[in-house]
DNA sequence: ACGGATTTGTTCGTATGTATA
DNA sequence: CTATACATACGAACAAATCCG
């Protein structure tokens, strides 16, 4: 019962060994890892649960499967766990091994303008919550945002002032963020917004409008991050298609 | 023989035929699919096969599943195909509509230093191709690149001046570029690339560093690139994991 | 609160197809 | 051509999550 991976799937176990074999250097990278009939036998499993195993690996970018060849082991852990994996700033700080913090600047309902009412399907009189906050690493300003939510999603008056948003959606509004579209750009910095993260307006700002979307693909939050360019930069893993 | 789909896989033909009633409208955003059993029955296949396809369809984001519920058609067709796609500047021109152009501006091989021989994994004395480059959009400068990649995965003394290195590598050096790691950061413009680029020194630089790796992850280019950002941003789509 | 029906998740075993060495 | 390896497909059984009466 209080066994941690107690009923845990066999396919989840046997992915957790290899990686841990992978770790040690039982397998090393760039080498084939033994044939899936091989692997059958050696955990005691079906075929199938194997192939399982490996599939839920070939996602992770662990390892790579050549039809006819084998299962290789990739290079580098890639697990760079970059901007793709969506996660809240809060959990960005956090991971940095920071401390996070938030400073509210602005907290308000106002009624959805068109654009508004637009993305977030909203009739008319509507309300969103506007809130704007400094998100701060270890007291320092890291990222001025701008976060936009619909009223009907949230209980009655609250205004983020503390939490994190996603946090906060999933435990209290019983909204669960599920993905995002983001989109990158760079800007000159800007007089309140520079001001507000103690940076010079020549810095230049990285921006991340974010359409935060639920398992519904119900656009949930939107959002506007600006950061201070000079301590922050972003990485993608890219894969090639076909 | 020379029908299309002789011989596509089953799962694949159904993925596309539900893809095709989602796009007619027949199955619309938010709505339940058939369950498995029966979809089955109408494919008159096995669950396992329509399992796959329905696998397949959540990992191009196209549907969700949920444990004893049922699978989700999603709403939007989140164009997937943002900056996670690694595609060469090349492509990155042409998809925007776009007559994509090449000025060289510097192609000569040098012995890698500490670091490029670190990086690549050379030995001793092997060389490295440099190469900058300004990528022009319709004759517009929009890119200044700098691209580094060892001597021996080249062909005697080639300086890719005109090609996409993407494609000269594929065809002629026969080697497969299949992922990437990418750093996102942003710069104030700098006095030879500004210049180059035709905009301003004020005008903040969007900045990717790119490792490229091909499908034994060895890393086979390294490039630097950046790019006007007043004419450039990037999309993303994040997955929140678990 | 309980139970049964429905739906997806996991696993098995087997058979056949296709790519590579 | 043959052996090996991964890919696709079938059908069956049971587990786990959810829903509804």
């Amino acid at each position: 019962m209080y066994s941690e991976d107690f009923q845990k799937s066999r396919y989840l176990i046997i992915m957790d060994n290899i990686k841990d074999r992978i770790e040690k250097g039982d397998f090393n990278p760039g080498e084939r890892l033994p044939s899936e009939p091989e692997l059958a036998k050696q955990f005691k499993v079906s075929r199938s649960t194997i192939r399982e195993a490996l599939r839920a690996l070939e996602q992770e970018n662990i390892v790579t499967k050549k039809h006819g060849i084998g299962t290789f082991v990739k290079a580098k852990p890639l697990y760079t766990s970059g901007i793709e994996e969506l996660f809240s700033v809060t959990d960005l700080i956090l991971r940095g091994g920071h401390t996070p913090g938030t400073r509210l600047i602005f907290s308000e309902y106002k009624t959805a303008n068109a654009e508004e009412k637009e993305i977030f399907n909203l009739k008319d009189d509507e309300k969103i919550l506007l809130v704007k906050r400094i998100r701060t690493s270890n007291q320092e300003p890291l990222v001025y945002c701008i976060d936009k939510i619909p009223a009907h999603l949230l209980p009655e008056g609250c205004t983020l002032d503390r939490e994190s948003i996603f946090n906060f959606l999933e435990d209290k509004a019983e909204v669960k963020i599920d993905c995002a579209t983001t989109n990158i750009e760079t800007i000159n910095g800007l007089p309140e917004i520079s001001e507000n993260l103690k940076c010079d307006v020549k810095t230049p700002l990285l921006v991340l409008k974010q359409s935060h979307f639920d398992e519904k693909t119900r656009l949930v939050l939107y959002s506007i991050n600006y950061f201070r360019s000079n301590n922050f930069s972003f990485n993608v893993f890219r894969k090639r298609l076909k």
